[in-house]
DNA sequence: CCCTGTGATACCTACCGGGTATCACAGCGA
DNA sequence: TCGCTGTGATACCCGGTAGGTATCACAGGG
C-alpha cells in the first residue's frame, strides 16, 4: 500500500466528496476515482459507499481513515527527522537542536526551570520552544515537528508516547470578576457546569470539539478576554494564575480532578540529547 | 515518500550491501540503487555511506531506519486491519474478533479468567489467542497481526501502546534441581547472575539478544530443558510455577523487580469489543 | 597484474499515474 | 414530461518513471 494512495483516500474520505477532495490534492477527479477503487482492489474490501448524491465511509472505510492517517503522520514524522538529522547535525559539528512543544503560556515557571536546568548540563543540545494551541503538541509529536512536548493529562493523552510525569496541580474556576458566584470561597465542577448565562468554555479533544453552548477555545488568551468579557466560565489549573486579568476572579475548584503535567517523547526516540532533557525534567520534578 | 522507497532503503540497512538487499526484494541492483539515490535526493540528505567495499549508514540512515521501521509496521497494519474489518465483520452479521496475542504459557491462570469472564459479557465477540515466543507480542500489535496483547514489564515495553496494569507478581530463580543453590531458602540476584557452570540465559530485548555467556532462549520449553540439562538458570514470575518440571526447583529471589502484567492495544483503538475486554480485564484485576 | 566483488551508469521498455472529454444516473424544478 | 444540475465512473491518450540488461569504475587480494 502506498503513502500516494493512503494520502488519496483519506482525503476523499475526509471530504466525502471525490470532486472536493480531488481539489485539495490538486488534482482532476477521474484519477482520484480510479486510485481509491484501484486501493479498494488491492485491499480486496469496499471502503466506500457511493450512493449517487456524496460519498459514505464503510465500516473498514473507517478503519483505514484512522489507521491510514496514523501511517502518513508516521511517514512525514520519518522523513522531517531524517532531515533534520542530515541537515544541520551532521555537518560542521553543530549541534542537536531539540524541539519541545509546550501549549502557550501554560506552566511557565516549570518551563522556565526545565529549560534553565537543562542548559546547565554538559552535553545539552539548543532547545527551540514550538508554542501550540489548546492540544496540538500531540500532533506535533506524531508527525515529527516537534522531538519533546509537555503535555496535560487530562487534556492531552498519552496515548502512543512515552512519558514521565513531573508536575500535579489542582485546578481553579476562572470567572469574570463582577460574578456572583466569584464570592465563593469553593466551588464544585457541578457549579460550575450550568450557570445560567456563563456556559463553560469548550476545548478540542483529539481535534474535535465536544457539544455544548460554551465558545469554542483555541488558545489561552481567547478564553481570557471571553472570560473577562463575562461570556464564560473555565476549570484551569494552577498555574495559569501567572496570566489572570484583574478583571478574572479565581475559585478553587475542590472536586475537579488533578492536571498531571507530564513530558512525552515518541516512543522508542533514542538520541541523547532527549534522554539528558527528560533526565533533567525528572530530577526537577523530584526536587520540587 | 511512498513506502515502496522506504521498503527498499530498509532492506538496503539492513542487508547493508545492495546485492543482497536486491535479491531480497525480488528485483536488480541497479533499480534498487536507483531508488535509494531518489529517496536520498528528495530527502535532501545522505542516507548511506559507500565505501568501496560495503555500505554504512550515515546518523541520519539511522534515524530513517527507526523510523522508516515503524511507518512500514504502521501500514502494513493499516492494511491488515482494514482488511479484516471489511472481510469476514461486515458480511452476515458475523461477529467482531478480536487477536489476543500471548506469551506461550504466560499466566495461564490469569489468561484462562479473563477468557471465561470475557465470553459472559453480552456483547463479547471472538477471541483468538495468538501465541508468541519470548517478546514478540510488541511487533504482533505494533503490525496489526494482532488487536490487543497481555504484555510483563519489564521483560516488554509498552511504549507506543496503551494499557492498563492487571498483575504484579514476584520472580524465583529456577535452577535445576540438585544445585547446591537450589537448597537455599532465598537467592538475590547477585547470587544467580555468575554461578560457575551455570550461565544465566538471556532473551531478546527489543528483538536482539543481550551479550553474556548463557544460552540464548526463544520460548518457555527450551528454558524448561536448558534448566533441567543444568545448562542455564533464569529468573521467572511466580506464575511460571505452574510448568515446572519434577527436574526443576524454585527458591525465591528477594530483590528481584516485580513482573507486572498489562493488557495492552495499540494507542487509539476504538473498537467496542476491544474496550469490553480490557474493561473485564480490569475488573478482574481488582477483584483478584 | 589480473580476477573478484562492489555499487554506479547508460539505455531501453512497459506500465501506470495523470490529464481531458464524456458517460450514466439520481434528484429536482418548470 | 423533459431538460438541467451535480455526482462518480469510464474511455482514451500521453509522459514520466520503475524496472530490466549490459556495462563501467574501482578497491583488494591472490
Amino acid at each position: 500500500m502506498e503513502t500516494r494512495e493512503l494520502k488519496y483516500f483519506v482525503a476523499v474520505a475526509e471530504e466525502l466528496h471525490f470532486g472536493r477532495a480531488a481539489e485539495r490534492l490538486g488534482m482532476a477527479q477521474p484519477p482520484l476515482s480510479r486510485a481509491v477503487q484501484q486501493l479498494e482492489r488491492r485491499l480486496g474490501v469496499r471502503l466506500l459507499e457511493r450512493n449517487r448524491r456524496g460519498v459514505a465511509l464503510t465500516d473498514a472505510g473507517e478503519v483505514l481513515l484512522r489507521e491510514g492517517r496514523a501511517t502518513l503522520d508516521a511517514a512525514t514524522a520519518a522523513a522531517r527527522r531524517t532531515r533534520r538529522a542530515g541537515g544541520a547535525d551532521n555537518l560542521s559539528g553543530e549541534r542537536t537542536r531539540l524541539v519541545l512543544a509546550v501549549k502557550t503560556a501554560a506552566a511557565h515557571e516549570l518551563l522556565q526551570e526545565l529549560l534553565d536546568a537543562y542548559a546547565a548540563e554538559p552535553d545539552a543540545a539548543e532547545v527551540e520552544v514550538l508554542q501550540c494551541g489548546m492540544c496540538d503538541q500531540e500532533a506535533r509529536l506524531r508527525d515529527g515537528s516537534a522531538d519533546v512536548a509537555l503535555m496535560h493529562v487530562p487534556f492531552n493523552s498519552l496515548a502512543g508516547f512515552d512519558s514521565e510525569e513531573i508536575m500535579t496541580e489542582n485546578q481553579f474556576a476562572i470567572l469574570p470578576a463582577g460574578h456572583p458566584l466569584a464570592a465563593r470561597e469553593n466551588l464544585s465542577l457541578a457549579d460550575i457546569s450550568d450557570v445560567p448565562g456563563l456556559p463553560p468554555a469548550r476545548w478540542p479533544r483529539h481535534g474535535i470539539y465536544p457539544p455544548g453552548p460554551g465558545p469554542e477555545i483555541r488558545d489561552q488568551t481567547q478564553l481570557a478576554q471571553l472570560v473577562a468579557l463575562g461570556r464564560t466560565v473555565a476549570a484551569v489549573p494552577d498555574s495559569a494564575r501567572a496570566w489572570l486579568w484583574p478583571e478574572h476572579a479565581a475559585v478553587p475548584l475542590a472536586d475537579a480532578p488533578p492536571v498531571v503535567t507530564h513530558i512525552a517523547w515518541p516512543a522508542h526516540s533514542r538520541s541523547t540529547a532527549l534522554a539528558c532533557l527528560v533526565r533533567t525534567a525528572v530530577r526537577l520534578a523530584s526536587s520540587r
